[in-house]
DNA sequence: AATAAAAATGTGTGCGCACACAATATTATT
DNA sequence: AATAATATTGTGTGCGCACACATTTTTATT
């Protein structure tokens, strides 16, 4: 009735060995005579043994520390709100004590990374999550941890010559094909559509491109290359370039729709576009942040492509945790889906991050995504 | 450096007393003097301790068995994915003992309800997953597990009174409207709209009125009634009177979009729009069917409301679990996101539940959804 | 004051596994 | 054949907790 679970002891009982055999052969360490190795294997081949994590566990007591190599959060809150999510894990896991050691950097300046970067390598870490928006400048990075046997976890930008141990994201040019999708349904020509970009370093991080690239795909596809897209640049706050290029395009009135590929990019467009009185204008933009949703609430922003950062950087410290607590081997891509809100599902996905944030919920069991 | 964790041993050791103390006091069971108890208080209350979990449940050795009252998925392909999300669980949940064990009943049968629930009661289970879709019969149910305190997890539909361990769903009101944002997208006066309940026993199941109120209510608002919304219901696959009425309904010019409440009544009006030759109507549905997922790419159904039955399932299995093996109370409120399905994201969806299919992301650690 | 009863406290064991180490069996060397 | 070297196998311990049980201390009773 109760089936009791087949263990190492069992295992030795049957095969007429000792514990201390059976675990050489299941762990192949040490030797084992060729009579002893044939009788054990006998066993295991007619019952299948499932070893007990939990007794596992409690006997090797050691503790992890996992580095986090993201940009500073409290320069764009999309990081601050991944933050929030690997800290939440790090309660979930501390009973296998996974500790976290962050390592911020700035977003736009390649040598604030790489000196986070050194000093990550140099905490001699047990594994690491990192937003690899520098492509040149992390290649060495990776070359380092390879050597060191170090795991790492690839987060928003996928690299895919790196060998992490997975990517964790979304599919940018399918973001970007959503985005147009939503853009263009309803609408029709002449049309004229809006890409903005806003404060982001364009040469290095093909991040946003990416995205760009969809949606001008998709667009040109919807309507036949007959309706035209601009892309537009924001370098900084004062770019005076910028704002005569917005006004231009805002006066356009064919003008039907703008995406932003950002989340804190989709904040200030809104306020952008709210300001020059054009709520006829669909926007499409990213993430849940306060103001994006107040926004949407307004009827400013129509969409949002919700890229759930805190949830992925969740999954981010789990598999990194499941490998170095388990050894358990992560998938390689992790693709979330491309979640769209709009102003009738948003509470639905506002209400469902106030009840995480009460805490209340946290399992000690995984859910799938 | 390496902080241990605090345990009993090192609050008996602080306080001048032994770990059986200690245990007492923690439980509190049996007797302790004022004198110890104020020694230990004072220890607990100046370091934080945390019981490990992995070394408690170590000790303790026992399993439990969770009864599953839901309709028999042969029936209806929706319940089947449900059951995949319960069967997962079992899995993540192994090492802990949890077992699942099935009592399917008929969808459209009460009775055949009620013969499933007496023979859960009979079974003395630890815990049960149902879906109490038939609102009278459940409650006897319901009263009887509260007396033999076992708890329960209410799944798909709510009823607020039965003082659930926690409900697991959708705002189906909210639900409702969302269909109706998506199907007025874009859309302009005269219009007319249907809404299909296929094969639903509407007399006792509020759970599909409840769409077709929010949905009529988002259409009233956005036409300020103007706007002429049908209902249809088919009660079985011959019904006739049905068929006569979609037949006018499909053949009326104004005929803007088609909103079916369930995820087969989607795969079933597919396919009758298809046959009418009717794709210029936009038809919103429900779930990832296989069928439904075809009929998309078709571009037959235009969007598909995911309820994400699957991840429901696991979750309450693990709610149920959470609190049997580790006594953790669950939210009792856990309302899904109403996440929106089109062509574009529908693969981001697709593989994802491509990848969890392959079980190579089972964690043994919890995500946040 | 001696004993019994009750209260309070301490000790020991097992859960399943990993790993260190002790013990035994086998083979090589002189 | 005796000893050393090596190969193979078995035993013991700890991980942190829960719980059973043994032991000690205190209080009640005669």
């Amino acid at each position: 009735m109760e089936k009791k679970n087949f263990r190492i002891k069992d295992i030795a009982h049957a095969s007429g060995v000792s514990v201390g055999t059976v675990d050489r052969v299941l762990h192949n360490r040490g030797k084992v005579s060729a009579v002893a190795l044939k009788k054990v294997m006998e066993v295991l081949s007619k019952n299948e043994y499932k070893p007990n994590l939990i007794a596992r566990l409690l006997g090797s007591n050691r503790s992890y520390r996992i580095a986090i190599l993201l940009p500073d959060p409290d320069q764009d809150p999309y990081w601050g709100i991944a933050r929030l999510g690997m800290f939440q894990a790090e309660n979930e896991w501390q009973h296998y004590n996974i500790k976290l050691v962050t390592f911020p950097f700035e977003m736009l300046h390649k040598h604030s990374f790489e000196k986070a970067a050194a000093k990550v390598l140099e905490s001699r870490p047990d594994g690491v999550l990192i937003a690899p928006i520098f492509y040149h400048e992390t290649l060495p990075f990776f070359e380092a941890c390879h050597q060191k046997k170090i795991p790492f976890v690839l987060f928003n930008t996928n690299i895919k010559e790196s060998k992490a141990l997975c990517f964790i994201g979304q599919d940018l040019y399918q973001s970007g094909r959503v985005a147009a999708e939503l853009i263009c349904m309803g609408q029709s020509l002449p049309a004229k559509f809006g890409v903005l970009h806003v404060d982001e370093d364009l040469e290095d991080s093909v991040h946003f491109l990416e995205k760009e690239k969809g949606f001008k795909e998709y667009i040109n596809e919807t309507f036949e290359s007959k309706a035209d897209v601009v892309s537009l640049n924001r370098t900084s706050s004062s770019d005076f370039s910028f704002k005569k290029k917005l006004a231009n395009l805002v006066s356009d009135p064919h003008l039907k729709g703008v995406f932003v590929s950002s989340s804190h990019g989709t904040t200030t467009a809104a306020t952008l576009l709210k300001n020059h009185r054009k709520n006829n204008v669909r926007l499409v933009g990213y993430d849940l942040l306060k103001e994006n949703t107040e926004y949407m609430k307004d009827g400013i922003i129509d969409f949002l492509i919700h890229q759930k950062p805190q949830q992925q950087a969740f999954l981010g410290i789990s598999c990194l945790a499941n490998y170095l607590v388990f050894k358990k081997e992560a998938v390689h891509m992790n693709l979330f889906p491309l979640e769209i809100v709009t102003r009738q599902n948003l509470d639905s996905y506002v209400k469902l991050s106030e009840q995480k944030e009460n805490g209340q919920n946290v399992t000690y069991k995984p859910v799938i995504i």
